[in-house]
DNA sequence: AGAGGTACCTGGCAGC
DNA sequence: TGCTGCCAGGTACCTC
């Protein structure tokens, strides 16, 4: 389940490997993804040399000068460079080919993700340009989410999932950056004071750019490999862990659904 | 405008 | 062993 350090250290992955080379082949398989993959983004893409790879939220951004490559990984995507010929499993939706002879392979058991293209200025993609700021950007801001919350009565973990108000905070990393800044998730996003949010904005950062230096770091191999970045080379302390002891208090660890997603948390640490 | 629910999809697992 | 049924999870979109 590709959350936003696992979508980072894939854009890490795969960017020295395409950036700068000249897309020679498109072939699509399945083209039903979450949106139908655009069935002329072979003419589209074909000849066009990718400049840069970014990541806004959890799209992953292949620009060049024709256009960009938007793609998301949804739950259960990866991307990885073959560099000698592998014949594609029944999961290997797409293979982009380069100059260097390096295939790019969009593997996705769960079609939840997406390729599309555009040829707009990226930004103004209908799928971007209502999102909220970067998490590890200054956008992000410590007042942001006190002034973002005034007057919401649902629940501050879903809140902090809501892509609007800030981006790339997935069902794990919010539990486990509420638990850190001792905030009960089911509380009134309203009714958190600012200093809290302070801490919070603060412990998001931190969940964040823990588990993205630990994707550099855990055992993954983006060519010729599986292509699956660590997810749980960070040490999570609430996620999956209901009923454990709790890291602080060692009581057990709570665990129920909120916003229709499991959600952990201990009672005692988080108010 | 905010909040809640639904749909999309399939591997993996529990239960029979 | 084999079948059925449920669950996970990101996010757009629909409804209230």
């Amino acid at each position: 389940m590709p959350e936003l350090p696992e979508v980072e250290t894939t854009r890490r992955g795969i960017a020295p490997y395409i950036c700068h080379q000249r897309v020679v082949d498109v072939v699509v398989r399945q083209p039903r993804l979450r949106w139908p993959i655009p069935a002329d983004l072979g003419q589209l893409w074909v000849g066009q040399t990718v400049n840069r790879v970014d990541r806004r939220a959890k799209y992953l951004l292949l620009a060049s000068d024709g256009g960009t490559a938007i793609i998301h990984l949804g739950m259960s995507g990866s991307l990885r460079i073959l560099t000698h010929a592998q014949p594609p499993g029944s999961h290997d939706h797409v293979d982009v080919t380069f100059t260097s002879g390096s295939v790019l392979r969009l593997t996705d058991p769960r079609r939840f993700g997406a390729l599309l293209w555009t040829c707009a200025p990226v930004q103004e993609h209908p799928l971007l340009r209502a999102l909220g700021p970067e998490p590890l950007s200054a956008d992000f801001s410590p007042n942001h989410l006190f002034d973002a919350s005034r007057g919401r009565r649902g629940a501050v973990k879903n809140f902090i999932m809501d892509g609007h108000v800030v981006v790339g905070v997935g069902n794990i990393y919010a539990s486990e950056a509420l638990y850190r800044a001792g905030i009960h998730p089911l509380r009134a996003a309203g009714r958190v004071s600012k200093v809290r949010y302070h801490r919070l904005q603060q412990c998001i950062r931190d969940t964040l750019s823990a588990a993205i230096e630990a994707g550099g770091t855990t055992l993954r191999d983006f060519v010729d490999g599986d292509g699956q970045p660590g997810y749980f080379g960070q040490s999570l302390a609430v996620y999956g862990r209901g009923g454990e002891p709790c890291p602080g208090c060692q009581k057990p660890i709570s665990q129920r659904v909120i916003g229709q997603r499991a959600s952990f948390y201990c009672s005692a640490c988080q108010r």
